[in-house]
RNA sequence: GGGCGCGUGCCGGAGUGGACAAACGGGGCAGACUGUAAAUCUGCUGAUUAACUUCUACGGGGGUUCGAAUCCCUCCGCGCCCA
């Protein structure tokens, strides 16, 4: 008897994705799943009822960070993350892998872990497998993700260049100031003379896969949570297939796909999706790290993927980017300045409704996108906060009708209602 | 009536002979964000040009100088002080 177990109620006919159901000591969440972040504990600025509220069933904890602050310690005598956070529905914790990769320049990885320079206190802080189940055996969550080692992607500025080539509505403006970050998370690595991008992709996929047999067997509370095992190799195909055929061998409730989304162009992620899917066991969850965008949702889920996070509603949301079936809108534009209109017309989130429906029906009158800009404009919490719940509110409803789809097979009714996520429908038709 | 001081771009405020279309801050405009050190970060912000450029600019006018936001004269406005 495992802590988690995994339905699979229908598989689509002409794709790989399937509509199942995970169940936990915690509750059960539907799948494909959406799980909004929160990294301390915390969905920034939404309240555990309002993540619920807008159709979440499972969120993000993220172990590197609770560890630093207040510490698995004190989390654990609290009752763990469940009861501290005030959230009794499923948890997973991310295992602080993917720090080592975005925190990149203040820490060193080597074959036992990271060494990181704790970014609360300057001090010197160890995580490896070892410590990173001792931790999240500690946090309490329902799944826990084995502690990996996620190498920078290949080359930021080539990929970047080919993005633009395929002639992508971004801006081209941005390309050299992001820039600036992607060679930051690179820098530690990358950076270094000599750099074989090949062989760091090698020393990650065979760390990953030496970790995570040290991380099963370091767990120590197998019988309630559930630790999941993920699958590194950057965009090499062959790299991917070695270290799936490792970490499917090593028997686990669930297996997930890392080291995705950190700079590629989309066409890339959806082909190493496309590639590790189905390298993983079918009657186990496939959880794809980090990701992502409507489209790549799309894409992943018809490769087999069943479960994501990500935190573009979120960090997006408190940017004043909102996202909608047709695309993105930047609240903050000068256009939007008397706009009386919600952020999307026919959404059903506690923004576009105009609150939370109390008694006495809906309020007759929406938070326009004119009030948003000016809460933006002027610094007031509430528009982040508004326009936080829209977002996840928004991927909530699109998991939904994705999973409706599967049942259906509407894909192209699904992409009419979504036409940001066409894409994610494109690349995975042959 | 006399004396002293001040007047800079949307705002505040540096600059006191050339590297000044003018620091810095604010405001505004635009962009980015994929297992969150992010309510953060980046760029632009006189006009004109695709760009090199050119033009108009530091209260008004006049002057000195190869060259002035910076020096001189004068006028206007504002502030303080003395009668």
């Amino acid at each position: 008897m495992s802590a988690l177990k995994f339905e699979v109620f229908c598989t689509d006919q002409g794709s790989a994705a399937r509509r199942g159901r995970v169940h936990t000591l915690h509750g059960a969440f539907d799948t494909p799943a959406f799980m909004p972040v929160g990294t301390r504990a915390s969905v920034k600025g939404v309240m555990p009822h309002m993540v619920r509220h807008i159709g979440a069933q499972i969120l993000l904890n993220n172990t590197f960070h609770l560890m630093l602050r207040p510490g698995e310690e004190i989390i654990r005598r609290l009752g763990g993350v469940h009861t501290f956070m005030n959230w009794q529905g499923p948890i997973l914790t991310d295992s602080g892998g993917y720090q080592a990769y975005s925190l990149a320049e203040q820490n060193a990885v080597d074959d036992d872990g990271v060494t990181f320079k704790s970014i609360v206190d300057g001090s010197l802080v160890r995580l490896g497998p070892e410590r990173a189940m001792q931790v999240q055996n500690a946090l309490g969550p329902d799944i826990m993700m084995a502690f990996d080692d996620c190498p920078p992607s290949a080359a930021p500025r080539a990929a970047r260049g080919e993005a633009r080539e395929r002639g992508g509505e971004q801006d081209e403006s941005s390309e050299e100031r992001d820039d600036a970050r992607l060679t930051a998370a690179v820098r530690r690595d990358a950076g270094k003379k000599g750099y074989d991008h090949a062989a760091r992709l090698r020393i990650a996929n065979e760390r990953t896969v030496r970790w995570l047999e040290r991380c099963k067997a370091a767990h120590a509370r197998p019988h309630d949570q559930s630790l999941f095992g993920i699958v590194q190799g950057g965009t090499d195909l062959e790299m991917r297939s070695w270290c799936a055929a490792r970490v499917a061998n090593i028997e686990l409730p669930g297996y997930a796909i890392g080291g995705v989304a950190v700079g590629e162009p989309f066409e890339q992620i959806a082909k190493v999706v496309r590639h590790t899917a189905p390298l993983l066991p079918a009657d186990k969850p496939r959880y794809l790290m980090g990701v992502g965008y409507e489209r790549d949702l799309l894409a992943a889920v018809r490769s087999g993927v069943d479960m994501f996070d990500c935190v573009l509603p979120t960090r997006n949301g408190r940017n004043a980017n909102a996202f909608t079936r047709s695309g993105q809108v930047r609240l903050r534009n000068a256009k939007y300045a008397e706009d009386p209109g919600p952020i999307e017309p026919g959404c059903d989130c506690p923004a576009c409704l105009g609150g939370f429906g109390e008694a006495g029906g809906q309020p007759a009158v929406v938070f326009s996108r004119a009030y948003i800009r000016h809460l933006f404009m002027a610094g007031e919490m509430l528009g982040p906060i508004l326009v936080s719940l829209h977002n996840l509110r928004h991927f909530q409803r699109f998991m939904a009708d994705v999973r409706e789809t599967i049942g259906s097979g509407d894909w192209p009714g699904l992409v009419q209602r979504w036409p940001v996520a066409a894409p994610g429908l494109a690349v995975t038709v042959s």
